[in-house]
DNA sequence: ACTTGTGTTGAA
DNA sequence: TCAACACAAGTG
């Protein structure tokens, strides 16, 4: 029942791209009733007797157990979503780090280990990651060639690209001590989710935007349900000394709602901030935006 | 009765 | 760290 292939590709259709699993050799063992030429193996990946595949992943001089599967595959597949969050770059992965990997580490910056790891246990995760991506790549189209411009962010604990959605010169007003940013309400109307206008039912929630060293940028928003995770970003100007502020969206869910506040000119919206960043570390040239130095 | 996951150990 | 193995705890 078990193959004794040494190795084994697998295309998928999924967004894991190809992939490439290497299965290293292992000790035959006959503790089980029958079959028992289980003879290769995924890191991360334990027989259980009754033909199962148990996942489980060390971190911190502990072992963690990340569930029991019925294919080693989606046994290798928890153990390497378990060992992103858990791990940093490094270590082993039963598949290769293909763009998918990238987009799963952005996926779980939502979560914390925590939540991944009870996730991977419960089964949520895969479903939840399909959903993400699904949406991702759905953003990747609506964003038009000519305004798509891949930029590449070096995160702390991940490296990935986006789609710049859009882009707004910094106003004095903006960078002012209202705490606010004003954007072209044809951004919003087209970027956002739809909200209503109704200041009764809803929840004031934030909405996060991270920047490159993934430090949170949040502003009042109305939401329902789900998260996001949005970038932004600030590039010099071109000829005098003007900077602008970029703002980079990956939609990462489902069913958020985003809060405007009040439209002001026919042309704006405004989008308040609440400043959340904790600790910055200081810095000499460039300027403050909703008192963060930001750094040229 | 069968499955899951922890205890434990020896190897890398 | 890591996985093999034994077996107790958990499930229905």
């Amino acid at each position: 029942m078990v193959q004794d292939s040494p190795s084994m590709i697998l295309s998928n259709d999924n967004n894991y791209g190809t992939i490439r699993a290497t299965k290293r050799a292992r000790v035959l063992h006959d503790h089980q009733t029958f079959n028992q030429h289980v003879v290769a193996k995924f890191k991360g990946v334990v027989p259980q007797n009754n033909g199962h595949w148990g996942a489980q992943i060390y971190a911190n001089h502990q072992r963690i157990w990340l569930g029991t599967f019925k294919s080693e595959i989606e046994a290798a597949m928890a153990y390497d979503s378990a060992a992103i969050k858990l791990r940093n770059g490094d270590s082993h992965r039963n598949f290769s780090w293909s763009d998918s990997n990238t987009q799963e580490s952005i996926f779980q910056n939502n979560y914390s280990p925590e939540d991944v790891l009870n996730m991977i246990r419960d089964g949520s995760y895969r479903p939840k990651l399909a959903d993400f991506l699904r949406t991702q790549s759905q953003i990747d189209k609506i964003s038009s060639p000519m305004n798509q411009q891949t930029r590449l962010f070096h995160g702390t604990d991940s490296q990935f690209s986006c789609v710049q959605l859009f882009q707004k010169e910094l106003t004095p007003s903006d960078v002012g001590k209202l705490n606010r940013l004003v954007i072209p309400k044809r951004f919003a109307v087209k970027y956002f989710p739809y909200i209503s206008e109704d200041v009764d039912d809803h929840d004031d929630l934030e909405l996060v935007f991270y920047d490159r060293n993934m430090r949170p940028w949040k502003f009042s928003h109305r939401a329902e349900d789900g998260q996001k995770l949005s970038l932004i970003d600030v590039v010099h100007g071109n000829n005098n000394g003007d900077k602008s502020c970029v703002v980079d969206g990956d939609e990462m869910q489902v069913g958020l709602e985003l809060k405007l506040g009040q439209s002001r000119g026919e042309d704006e919206k405004e989008l308040g901030l609440e400043s959340s960043s904790s600790t910055h570390t200081v810095e000499e040239k460039g300027f403050r935006l909703f008192g963060v130095p930001i750094n040229v």
